[in-house]
RNA sequence: CGAGUGAGCUGAGCAGCCGCGUGCGCACGCGCACGAGGAAAGUCCGAGCUCCACAGGGCAGGAUAACGGCUAACGGCCGCCGGGGGUGACCCCAGGGAAAGUGCAACAGAGAUAUACCGCCGCUUUAUGCGGUAAGGGUGGAAAGGCGAGGUAAGAGCUCACCGGCACGCUGGAGACAGCGCGGCCCUGCAAACCCUAUCCGGAGCAACGCCGAUAAAAGCGAUACAUUGGCCCGAUGUGCUUUGACGGGCGGCUUGAGCCAUGCGGCAACGCACGGCCUAGAUAGAUGGUUGCUCACGACAGAACUCGGCUUACAGGCUCACUCAACCG
RNA sequence: GAACCAUUAGCUCAGCUGGCAGAGCAUUUGACUUUUAAUCAAAGGGCCCGGGGUUCGAAUCCCCGAUGGUUCA
């Protein structure tokens, strides 16, 4: 499977924080806009308030794991998540769940 | 069995499926191998490596501080000396110089590095004054070595014995130092106050640095200038330098190294030597996760970013070895 | 990756050539006023970020940490 493609510039995420629709979870946050590439874009925010370096990177591969079965279904838009505390105590099951329902209500999928 | 001291280890495991990073093979479907830590952390020290004069002279500044060793080096480690704590196993110590100089020692106290308040003694005009003295009182963290005897008007290292300290000599030791002898009679504490002595330190850091591509334009400053160059001066070398605009640049550096494991030898030890075996992350928005089943003590602190040697800090629980004390039983 | 600063009363800060810890605002009480505000007077409130050390004595000097913040590349 191939990877999608990673959101880099701190200029990509303000736009979307500015101008995407949003989607808000006590464990994540979600922003999509659309784009002209036909392929999706994904960045992941993991703030400092999570905690260290052990809490950061735990969350970035729930949020990772758990975007994976919806990757196939989205079409050109990029999406950026931002993890929130209450991430560290699910499951990815959990977070896909989430995800899904985000998706759906920002008619993504 | 109880209380404790020191050293070390471990940091859930196994199996199936899906997924991630790197390398190799490839029939481009995929397959195989490897894949975070003892602290990866804090950035407190020391180095390697790269560039700048292969690194120069002086001042300033900083670090260290008994002695001997280990090491590439160190502010680390080992041994030992001295001091302190503990019944003990054992633990702790920035532990050079106060006799080079300057400074500080509040309050109390007569007096804080020099003195005489109460006293004691002698003389006298007997209210008192003058002189001698520092044993006793009182203050203080500290009061001119301590304690005893002789001595004296009263006293005093004034004299003597012992103890402490200092200087000198001898012996032992690699040395710090220890022991003994002898001399003289004496020195407050603080250098984690300034300082002095000895030793060491050029600067910056992988976003260093090198190569390739793209862009290759405008303005300003200047040869008594500017840069390398850092806190300053000298010396040396070079001829540009600064600002703005323009890149979502690529590759190397990037992991085989003062490496790890086992055995033997030397050494009290830190460590060194010989021989054999092993290859053990290398990302570049940043890789270890999810799920299912089983077992148990139900899983702490915590995630590599150029690499090593230490130090310091965080850490649920479990295990091993050596030793000490106390008590009981035999 | 590297350099630096701060932490003191509820808040903002002094004090850092070692010796009883202070100011302003805030709080409480009293006075003035019909009442409030303002003003005046008084009071309470501190393990000086934590742990060691030097010293007779440490907020102050030294070391090791914690937290927060700033700067450079």
């Amino acid at each position: 499977m191939a990877t999608w493609l990673t959101l880099r510039e701190n200029k990509e995420f303000r736009t979307l924080y500015y101008r995407g629709r949003s989607q808000v979870h006590p464990a994540l946050v979600t922003y999509v806009r659309k784009n002209k590439l036909g392929v999706p874009r994904v960045g992941i925010t993991t703030g400092k308030k999570l905690g260290g370096a052990v809490q950061r990177s735990r969350c970035r591969r729930v949020i990772r794991e758990a975007f994976r079965p919806y990757f196939s279904q989205v079409g050109g838009y990029d999406i950026v998540f931002v993890a929130r505390t209450r991430l560290l105590t699910m499951k990815s099951t959990q977070a896909a769940e989430v995800i899904g329902h985000h998706l759906r209500q920002l008619e993504v999928i």
